[in-house]
DNA sequence: CGGGGTTCCTGGCCGC
DNA sequence: TGCGGCCAGGAACCCC
């Protein structure tokens, strides 16, 4: 499941990959996920940008005159994962595909088609709801613990919930949320946390995040970079999927429960109601 | 318009 | 061994 340390070690990883290749043919799956992929067409890709867990592939018109500079939104979703290779993929599993001008081609892959390859005109995110309405980045300056608890305090939603919304802050997914929300000493399901705790739970989501992306990302099963190598995180988790085990602060057994429909994991001790 | 529920997908795993 | 049933889970989408 990408999230943001994942996603931004993808973009390093893909950017001088592609910058500067014209995209020649495109196919994709029949489902609206994908289908607009192949309008890449006629563009070269001149950047690879990130924005929370969406990837923004700027393409920029081939001389024709008439076309204007259009963007390939690329979200992971749970199984996602893009490729480079000489050759066009096989794979049962390739669900957009695109053959760049020097014979390579850039594919990707999604066993679940919970992703989504979409061609938009740049910057037009009316299809992309939550990219249109995405929040701050984790590491913008702009976002400090006073804006961060004032938006937080601005609903009566659960904080965990918030969290995952992606308007609160880009790019936070279930494994973040629990790792952050445990090394904060904050029960998931609270619908109230105060200036301070919002802002030691801002200190450690940003944590969370700059050290996973230092491992490359987590993999748990399926993600994978474009050179198809994995992360290293998974084994730096204190949380998250360590149901029934000790907390590393308490020792006392972590608990896991669906809040708002989603499965988490916390410490009862460390984080209790 | 915020918030809650539903849906999309398929491999992996569990239990019999 | 084979197989039905269940689960994971981000975000679009629908509805109140």
């Amino acid at each position: 499941m990408p999230e943001l340390p994942e996603v931004e070690t993808v973009r390093r990883q893909l950017d001088p990959l592609i910058r500067g290749a014209v995209v020649v043919a495109g196919r994709s799956h029949p489902s609206a996920k994908f289908a607009s992929a192949p309008n890449a067409v006629g563009h070269q890709f001149s950047g690879v940008n990130r924005r929370g867990k969406y990837l923004l592939l700027s393409l920029e018109p081939v001389v024709s005159p008439g076309r204007v500079p259009l963007e390939l939104v690329i979200h992971l979703g749970m199984t996602g994962a893009l490729h480079v290779d000489p050759s066009p993929p096989t794979d049962p599993y390739a669900r957009a595909e695109w053959e760049l001008d020097d014979g390579r081609w850039l594919w990707f892959r999604d066993i679940r088609r919970f992703g989504r390859t979409v061609v938009v005109l740049r910057g037009d995110h009316q299809l992309l709801p939550t990219l249109r309405d995405l929040g701050p980045e984790p590491f913008d300056p702009a976002l400090t613990g006073a804006s961060f608890y004032r938006a937080l305090v601005g609903s009566r939603r659960r904080v965990k919930t918030q969290l995952l919304s992606q308007r609160l802050v880009a790019g936070v997914g279930n494994i973040y949320a629990d790792e952050a929300l445990w090394r904060a000493g904050i029960y998931p399901g609270t619908r109230r946390v105060g200036p301070e705790r919002a802002a030691r739970l801002l200190s450690h989501l940003r944590d969370v995040l700059a050290e996973a992306l230092d491992h490359g990302g987590t993999t748990l099963r399926d993600y994978r970079t474009p050179d198809r190598s994995t992360g290293s995180n998974q084994h730096r988790l204190d949380c998250y999927g360590r149901s029934g085990l000790p907390c590393r602060e308490c020792g006392g057994l972590l608990t896991s429960r669906p809040i708002d429909q989603r499965t988490t994991t916390w410490c009862p001790t460390c984080q209790a109601r």
